[in-house]
DNA sequence: TCTGGGGTCCTAGGACCC
DNA sequence: TCTGGGGTCCTAGGACCC
């Protein structure tokens, strides 16, 4: 059955909440960005971008490129309350609403048009819409698929509405850069620009056994999709998180060990505490190092058991670090802990730790005898 | 110019088992 | 006496997304 799959990008996102909230600042080159001196640029507004400020830039650069720039932390609780206004102008047309991050959702209108109209219409409507009621400039694209209505969007950049019909598809895709794709990162296209590949068209040409043979099965089979714009892929409402972290870029890189293995502990209570508000247990710990020279070295455990317990998650992360090798005269300029193999917390397999006193005694013993001498089984305490 | 933080998915090699 | 083949689990790294 065809399918029509809307997909709207709030324009410069945060840049624009902040000339919302701060009138005086409208048209001046707003950026959000993360404090120096390794902070990145979350998003500059078109004024700014006219300096060449983008995106994922270090703050240090842009304000080379745009010493006048309005350099603004983020604030994302309000961005999300905005989002969510947002959002709820999108599920009075469907409910299978998948919202990718802040700024950006897919909607699936299939079998809508008897309750709310043609599918044209209502993106017509939703695009109309969303800036009159939020003050904020939207772009949207109507499409076959999650694909062509994202690359719809970003073709109407800023503020417009582009619809592309199922017999357009070919003629849409075929003058885009390959970099345009979804999945074709950096890497990917330095490797198809190597091979003369530089738009869609281009990329069509190629036989699908020799995309296997460059990308491997997968990696093969998804490109020659891409390139026609084929996407089974369907939206989805509710995702379960699969993994938790949190991780952090220190201002100065670290050389003390006890101040590495304090910042894990701090790191990890963290995360556990959004896996206990989540309702989660973990079964698998994982910490990320990255040196002074950007190497990085992931290290991951599995536990005999989910946990959500504080204090194992935390010992768990301190041990792993011993299995890291810090290259001699690295300092670490990033530490991050998460948990992954989540489970939902209602089918907790083992007696619950209620007293935080046990949990001290636990680590405790576990420190004095090694993580031998006290651990948890499948059904509690061994 | 030195490169955030939160995620997802894929690959490849080794261990282990039958 | 140097000899297999498949399946699954686990780990580390990498590419990619916003």
């Amino acid at each position: 059955m065809p399918r029509w799959i809307l997909h709207v990008d709030m324009d410069a996102f945060y840049a624009s909440v902040e000339e919302l909230d701060h009138p005086e600042l409208r048209g001046k080159p707003v950026i959000v960005a993360g404090p120096e001196p390794r902070g990145v640029v979350a998003t500059a507004s078109y004024s700014a971008r006219k300096f060449g400020v983008r995106s994922g830039m270090p703050t240090a650069q842009a304000k080379r490129l745009c010493p006048q720039g309005i350099f603004l932390p983020p604030r994302f609780e309000r961005y999300e309350e905005v989002a969510q206004k947002v959002r709820a102008i999108l599920r009075e047309y469907s409910p299978v609403l998948e919202p990718i991050s802040l700024d950006e959702a897919f909607l699936d209108l299939t079998g809508t048009e008897l309750l709310h109209g043609p599918p044209e219409k209502v993106a017509a409507e939703i695009h109309a819409r969303i800036p009159r009621e939020t003050g904020l400039s939207c772009s949207v694209g109507l499409g076959p698929n999650k694909l062509l209505a994202k690359l719809a969007s970003d073709s109407a950049k800023p503020g417009g509405l582009r619809i592309v019909r199922p017999e357009e598809v070919q003629s849409f895709l075929d003058p885009l850069p390959v970099e345009d794709l979804w999945g074709v990162g950096p890497k990917t296209a330095e490797r198809l620009w190597e091979k003369g590949i530089r738009t869609v068209r281009d990329l069509r040409e190629i036989p699908v056994g020799l995309l296997r043979s460059w990308f491997g099965q997968k990696g093969g089979e998804a490109l020659w999709q891409l390139a026609r714009g084929i996407d089974e892929s369907p939206v989805v409402p509710v995702r379960a998180a699969k993994s938790i972290s949190n991780e952090v870029t220190y201002p100065e890189d670290l050389f003390e060990r006890e101040k590495i293995l304090a910042e894990l502990r701090r790191l990890a209570l963290l995360v556990a505490d959004r896996l206990r508000e989540e309702g989660f247990l973990a079964q698998t710990v994982q910490i990320k190092v990255r040196f002074s020279n950007f190497v990085t070295s992931t290290r991951q455990t599995k536990l005999p058991a989910p946990t959500d317990h504080p204090l194992i998650l935390a010992e768990e992360a301190v041990g792993l670090f011993s299995r890291v090798g810090v290259p001699p005269g690295q300092g670490i300029r990033l530490l991050g802990v998460g948990l992954a193999d989540l489970v939902p917390a209602t089918f907790r397999p083992i007696p619950l730790f209620p007293d935080p006193k046990l949990g001290e005694a636990l680590w405790e013993v576990r420190r004095k005898f090694g993580p031998d001498s006290l651990g948890l089984g499948p059904t509690g305490l061994k």
